[in-house]
DNA sequence: TGTCCACGTCT
DNA sequence: AAGACGTGGAC
């Protein structure tokens, strides 16, 4: 049987999170700030995404300021959220909706927009524009496994679990009310229907979940077992001229970190470096300190780094093959959380950053 | 230390 | 259409 809307809407108009992308109840909410915001949610939890959405807002308040901005300084504001390619589709959609001169407000339209799909598509169709759809993202999955006592794993479920969460809308209360409907469902599976150790004694769709009723909450969804990760080694080369500023490099546009700086370094194999092999294609002969080593885990491979570091004598810099790069200011160059780690371990006192 | 969260989109 | 794609925090 479908839970009631009501019950659901009730709680979130008491418990509702305050959200920097939330308007006021009963304004108008900008498209421009809940696409902003539902792009950087992708993969991302909502703490490390607030400091990111606000300091965006700032450098670009419309869509058009973010358009006419160049691909490198978005992906500096971006540089440590991750899956780079969001930033990278950000610009693009932004520019497109520019041209248009906004967002569209259905669904269909939507998702011909760069780095905008299926749910991200429901999200804005819903919160911003009020049509009622009803998006799915990993919250609403885990509410609607639970209430279903869906027992089949992940992520071969996610089609039956599409559709029990489109049956949620079958209330003439919850498509009276799409925006918060929508919200209602992610905070409830943020807040009271969790992964771990969910709040069942205060969840106003108790009654009506089959779960509970079993006691199963806590074991769903269940999940596919992932294979393992595996791991792989690389050295990188973090060279200072006598100015403060440090070789960096772009990487290819496309691919793992794609268009994000980086040191000069080896190709990361499966295989650990020895010192005398990896200082073979450091980007010049000189005195390189070992500073020590990093780990980093990437979705599908778990990568130990290690750095080197040195500093250039006056006049030297122009023996060094363009292939490594050029010397620039950190501060300045869009770091990948990895590359952050590296620097991280260099002896530069942070005013040089 | 290692596992999970973490579907979200694109190719 | 299965795999690529980051990060940080909870436990």
């Amino acid at each position: 049987m479908t839970p009631d809307a009501s019950a659901l809407l009730r709680w979130y108009d008491h418990h509702r999170r305050a959200l920097p992308w939330r308007s006021l109840p009963g304004q108008r909410p900008d498209p421009y700030a809940v696409w902003l915001s539902e792009i950087m949610l992708q993969q991302t939890t909502v703490k490390a995404v607030i400091a990111y959405y606000e300091r965006f807002l700032t450098h670009y308040p419309t869509v058009q300021d973010l358009a006419a901005a160049p691909l490198e300084d978005v992906l500096h504001l971006w540089a440590g959220l991750g899956y780079y390619a969001r930033a990278r589709n950000l610009h693009a959609c932004a520019k497109r909706v520019s041209e248009r001169g906004g967002f569209p407000d259905t669904v269909e339209e939507l998702l011909t927009l760069p780095g905008i799909g299926a749910y991200t598509a429901r999200a804005i169709a819903a919160i911003a524009f009020g049509r009622p759809v009803v998006p799915v993202d990993g919250n609403v999955e885990r509410v609607t496994a639970r209430l279903n006592a869906i027992e089949a794993p992940l992520p071969a479920s996610r089609p039956l679990l599409a559709r029990q969460a489109a049956l949620l809308n079958d209330d003439q209360v919850a498509q009276s009310r799409p925006s918060d409907f929508a919200q209602a469902l992610f905070d409830l599976g943020a807040t009271i229907c969790t992964p771990r150790s969910p709040a069942c004694l205060t969840c106003p769709w108790q009654t009506s979940c089959i779960a509970h009723a079993r006691g199963i909450t806590a074991q769903l969804p269940a999940k596919q077992p992932r294979q393992a990760r595996p791991t792989r080694y690389g050295a990188h080369f973090l060279l200072h001229d006598s100015s403060g500023q440090i070789l960096l490099r772009t990487r290819p546009p496309t691919g793992l970190l794609g268009s994000m700086d980086e040191f000069p370094g080896t190709d990361w194999r499966s295989t650990p470096w020895t010192d005398e092999d990896a200082l073979t294609h450091a980007p010049c002969l000189t005195d390189w300190v070992r500073r020590g080593e990093i780990r980093h885990v990437f979705t599908h491979f778990t990568l130990y780094l290690t750095v080197y570091e040195a500093c250039l004598p006056d006049g030297h810099n122009a023996g060094i093959d363009s292939s490594f790069g050029t010397f620039r200011s950190a501060k300045r160059a869009a770091l990948p959380g990895v590359m952050k780690k590296c620097l991280a371990l260099t002896k530069q006192t942070p005013e040089t950053r």
